[in-house]
DNA sequence: CGGCCCATTGAGCCAGTTCAAAAAGGGTGG
DNA sequence: CCACCCTTTTTGAACTGGCTCAATGGGCCG
């Protein structure tokens, strides 16, 4: 779980023996190939995710078979936290690439949350964070125009890679067809097929077999207005709240 | 707060002691007149709201003056109970008719959580709903048209309004200007005008002055392809894992 | 009664869609 | 290493849902 211990490191004040209680945990390693299904629609998840490496995405699909990307996971990535109250999972969870995945039992995960406050801080904060991706994907639908979504969708991911402690390099490629980008953007693939390439043409972008790789961030920031600040990457203050009760509780 | 506190009731098992717990916080309330913004963007918050009663929205304004509503706030519904970790809101929020709001200490309600495991398990369940809410606006803007969008977010308007504990006629009401509802739904409001006409004129929606008024919901949700699953009114199971761990912490 | 804000209606336009077909990979088996 | 197949991508052409601009109409308040 390297990603997420860095992920961690960087936006929390965890010490030692947080991060000891945390690797205590109790776990298991899934490997899925690309294009698996993780968690079905409907079904009860007891227990949390976090993505090692590779790429998945969190999607609805209505009864007539439109289907939409709710999200995407990166290394790093927790999902189902909500897991611990035995709720049944509203949208389906699968892999675009190989994913390795760590599983902890729900019970345990709640178990170390409830004993370890700065834990349980650090936690709220990764929920904070992708309560944000998801409102920043509803203004991307809401108002914006297809290549402003595009652009501001790589930049996210690359962003969230960066997090996730993965070198620039890599961080700026995606492994991403043009039909998961138009079901993540709401466009359809035709179209976004074109804005691809009206970028490579612009040199915003390059591509190689199906890996997006961004090759001018500045251009690309330009173009949607992208602005970091919903991603909270900054990480969580030095909580007095949060320290104030680990002393009265 | 008796919106939210028929709400826990209806979906949690809390007992006499929790509700207790709850009431015991300190708080203040707050008054506001239609049209006026709540928390701003940017600004560092330290308290979490609960709507006592009256509409808000949350909204997010790009740079170039477009505005996105990310969610609705309605009796009930809770807010910015992130402030815990003394974040700085990403988006504002405004109230759409006249508001009264409860305001706690971020430290208070804070410090009831960890103390009160079924407590946690309850917000825990909000957050969670909240969340579902965001993936199925996602999905609205992202792969439905403008019937559907329109349609879908009525009757999602009405189930949570329901859920506040408002009585059917009540919960059928939305107080929302074509402008709102513009911003909601990523459309113009010209054609949100032409929309709302054209579901007046099918016997689908009555409005009186600029009330939005449900005339038919089964038509309705025939349009939107309507599932309340995603709101999961059922609320928590038992909870088998929570249980175990109040013996256990 | 007059002013203001909101809603409606019409006309023309455009971003993005759909349909259809061709091209480009890339993996597999011979 | 080649031939073949399957999937993905690209491209063209026609279409359309929703947009913009602009003007008119209504309801409410002072």
């Amino acid at each position: 779980m390297d990603a997420l211990l860095n992920r961690l490191s960087l936006q929390t004040d965890l010490q030692e023996s947080d991060f000891a209680d945390l690797k205590r945990l109790p776990y298991q390693l899934l490997a899925f190939q690309a294009g698996e299904e993780v968690v079905s629609a409907g079904q009860l998840v007891s227990r949390a995710f976090v993505v090692e490496t590779g790429w998945g995405v969190r999607t609805r699909t209505l009864s007539d078979g439109r289907r939409q990307i709710v999200n995407f996971m990166v290394p790093g990535d927790c999902f189902d936290l909500q897991a611990v109250l035995a709720a049944r999972s509203d949208h389906a969870v699968s892999s675009l690439t190989p994913m390795r995945l760590r599983a902890v039992p729900a019970m345990s995960f709640v178990g170390a949350v409830r004993q370890n406050a700065a834990l349980a801080a650090a936690f709220w904060w990764i929920g904070l964070q992708e309560e944000s991706i998801l409102r920043e994907h509803i203004v991307r639908l809401g108002k914006r125009g297809a290549r402003e979504r595009l652009a501001h969708l790589l930049l996210e991911l690359r962003r969230r890679q960066l997090i996730g402690g993965l070198d620039e390099a890599t961080a700026r490629q995606a492994p991403l067809t043009r039909e998961v980008l138009a079901d993540a953007l709401g466009l359809s693939v035709v179209h976004v097929s074109r804005v691809v390439t009206q970028f490579v043409k612009s040199g915003l972008l390059i591509v190689r077999h199906r890996l997006l790789q961004i090759d001018n961030v500045d251009a690309l920031a330009a173009i949607a207005q992208f602005n970091t600040a919903y991603l909270h990457q900054d990480g969580v203050q030095p909580l007095p709240q949060v320290e104030a009760l680990q002393e009265s509780g």
